[in-house]
DNA sequence: GTCTATATAATGATAGAC
DNA sequence: GTCTATCATTATATAGAC
């Protein structure tokens, strides 16, 4: 007999051994780092070692179907919060419990590298990219000359510098981290809105002189007007 | 017999084995990471792995050992090229050989976390500190609210961003990764021109609701008038 | 100072009993 | 399906010979 497998809900106690195992892994992973034990992992779902082996027959195997499942619950947790007009990108990634644990996971995944890296990546970068779009629409953000590039590259500054964050924080729980960011707010919200709102510079002689050397030439998109 | 222990122009191939070793422990983990083996080590320096452990007692001791020397080589290369007006902050941490080794070796520092990486970020951030005084002083950068914290955030931002660009950028040498990261330069450098110098909102309501919420009642800085 | 050989510890994976 | 016991690998650290 086997019961849902936590097709929304969760935190059922009564799941597949193997999911049970799955989101413990996603814990301890999002808790210590992907270099957890699988003795540790087997205590937190309550069976053997042995076990993790068995039903997902090697660690890289393991840590793909925990990514598979963080990104899962990332879109889980994206379109609830889509529909939540209230709710910044920012407030519901560093809101408590499974957010929080997804949030760090993500982080945790960049650290490590590799192909999880790009794809969780990629993953926020189409959801900046409606962002972007929606804003710009709305006439609430400028234009870019590339909104392409702009977006991938503001999602890899706000997530290196959440990265970076998450690295010089000392080790605690996903929950403690993200309160800590929420605490920390007023350190990086001012810069941002500064930056977003002001820009930095105070000619626009640098930026003119690279679209005409660069842009130029090659038929660039026109500057926009907004 | 000691021969001087490079301090300054280093690449002399008759320097004590402890310096040879140090040496060769930080390309190898600029190269290959903090978990690269002895073996590997005692190799490119043409030791045997047993004299590693003579020489500097544990791991975490030669790791400290490559975190000063790389410390001491980015300072090296700081005044170096603040003696030089032309350089800008990317183009010399991009620059092939020394310097690409000393730019992945933080990298790597900073994504392995801890007090390392919070060591090498505030060399940084005393780096842009006063790169930005200079910038408001001259007046090409606006002033802020908050100097020191906008000072934090835009380090943490930007080295996050090149982060991040390295951790999903394919495993290779120092000297290819920053040579990818100048080819891949216009994809940031406009996103990042037009960020810094027309902002990204069309209005400034967010933050002056702001810095009436936040920084007005407890008297912070007024707001600057360039 | 330097090397070879070894001790020790931890981990992922395997084999077989229940 | 699940567990216990074991294997094989890897890496750091140590001991002692040269």
């Amino acid at each position: 007999m086997r019961t849902a497998e936590a097709s929304d809900g969760r935190a059922l106690s009564d799941l597949t051994a193997r999911a049970r195992i799955r989101d413990a892994a996603v814990g301890c992973f999002a808790e210590h780092g992907f270099d957890t034990p699988f003795r540790t992992i087997a205590q937190a779902a309550g069976v053997s070692p042995g076990l993790i082996t068995h039903h997902f027959g090697s660690k890289a195997a393991l840590r793909a179907a925990c990514d598979t499942e963080v990104l899962q619950r990332y879109h889980r947790l994206k379109t609830a919060a889509l529909a939540d007009p209230g709710a910044t990108l920012t407030s519901w990634l560093t809101a408590p419990g499974d957010a929080a644990v997804v949030t760090v996971y993500m982080l945790r995944a960049v650290q490590a590298g590799g192909q999880p890296a790009r794809d969780f990546l990629d993953s926020l970068t189409d959801h900046a990219r409606t962002l972007m779009a929606d804003g710009v629409a709305a006439g609430v953000i400028r234009p870019s000359r590339d909104e392409e590039a702009r977006v991938r590259h503001l999602t890899h500054q706000a997530m290196g510098a959440m990265l970076v964050q998450f690295l010089i924080a000392p080790d605690t729980t996903p929950d403690v981290f993200v309160a800590s960011l929420r605490a920390r707010e007023q350190d990086v919200v001012l810069p941002q809105l500064e930056l977003y709102t002001e820009g930095l510079l105070t000619s626009s002689d640098m930026l003119d002189d690279y679209v005409r050397l660069v842009a130029g030439p090659t038929g660039g998109a026109p500057a926009p007007t907004a």
